[in-house]
DNA sequence: TCGGTTTCGTCAAAAGTTTGACAAATGTAG
DNA sequence: CTACATTTGTCAAACTTTTGACGAAACCGA
């Protein structure tokens, strides 16, 4: 019987995007309930899991029907931040910062691409969609008049740190970080790693060591 | 005292590409040594977490020293299959397809892609650095020729699942996923969310949380 | 050589996460 | 209306991961 909002372990937020995905699949095809087992044989999880993890949130399902399905898909969008529209900028116009900023999936979610920045000069001016690739020491006039609250970080390891720096510097809330090294951000700003090629190494070592 | 391999656990196996990365730039600077203390520093981690992390491997540390940068380089990369060349194929020719093609940092790690396929014919034939796209049905032929052992799935979320069907049939052991939809792969296969969109989505829970 | 200090390796406690079990709720069929 | 089957919500047990503590090893300076 609490009402305060008790934190959503990071294990937990960490799964979220995924039912959020598969909820949404569902209310496409018009599917009004979803049981926790149908949730958890989908996503490759236990039942018990998917009811503890809802368990975190005001939301309840009904005894031999499951969860409505679009108050569901609200919840999670709440919950998540899906249901704003955020701004956000990407620095780094190499082939990664380039195909992120054409991603439609970050659109189609909610989070507009609303400027691009490389240090080299030679790629100035160049158009990406519709945007135009910028110099670093426009970023922070941008940042601020279009509020923006995300960085993406697409740029070589060497410089992920600093390009991290000016970007909380400008002031952004969260940083995206593409490259595989750490990147320190100062408290009240989050970073998340997108661990690309570190997936690659992950599961190069699965392969590996599978079966022997 | 066990001399046999107990199998390294993926709260760890995760961590060990950035202890990579960052041994990596320790190694190129020419410094010899690192210790667990400044490891968890530049990683963000206590250095009781370092070395419990090491103790599952095979290497020691010196007292009053730390550990070696250029074993213990060599100990991640061999860990992590980064010692060896991996043959991968990319499936979407779209705009993440592409620039994962073309991302250095795939090539840089041994990760060679010797293939990019699409369904959509139009795109067929488009020179991708020194890629062509090819048709999905070239896809068995070209697994087996190369011996490719991994595939990335760079497809939007509604073919993700059909195209890593096609890619386990063809032969492939591993895949990257990078639809935010759950895919499943048999016994055998290993699959690794690259989960960007999930990680922008994280993000902006957490900006949305954070000091309220 | 010796004492002081740093850093490792290991262990066990603490914290966090997942699972299994079951009562209570809800729907269904007769 | 009742018996039955299903599915939720919750709890505690089991498991996993992280942390703190400390003895032992190795180096350093006097």
């Amino acid at each position: 019987m609490q009402s305060v909002k008790k934190s959503i372990p990071q294990s937990v937020v960490k799964r979220l995007p995924k039912y959020l995905a598969y909820v949404q699949t569902l209310h496409a095809e018009k599917t009004e309930w979803v049981s926790s087992t149908e949730l958890a044989e989908q996503l490759g999880l236990t039942s018990s899991t998917v009811r503890q993890d809802f368990s975190y949130f005001d939301f309840s399902g009904i005894s031999k029907r499951g969860y409505e399905v679009s108050g569901l898909q609200s919840m999670l969008k709440s919950i998540l931040g899906a249901d704003t529209e955020w701004k956000v900028v990407v620095v780094g116009a190499g082939n990664l910062g380039h195909a992120l900023a054409l991603h439609e999936d970050f659109a189609r979610r909610g989070f507009n691409i609303v400027g691009i920045f490389d240090a080299d000069p030679s790629k100035h001016g160049t158009e990406i969609g519709s945007l135009t690739v910028q110099p670093m020491d426009a970023l922070n006039a941008v940042v601020e008049r279009d509020d923006v609250t995300m960085g993406i970080v697409a740029v070589p390891a060497t410089a992920a740190q600093s390009v991290a720096d000016l970007l909380v510097h400008a002031g952004v809330k969260g940083l995206l970080n593409m490259a595989l090294t750490h990147v320190i951000a100062p408290e009240g700003v989050s970073v998340i790693d997108s661990r690309i090629v570190a997936s690659l190494l992950e599961l190069s070592h699965a392969v590996s060591f599978s079966q022997g």
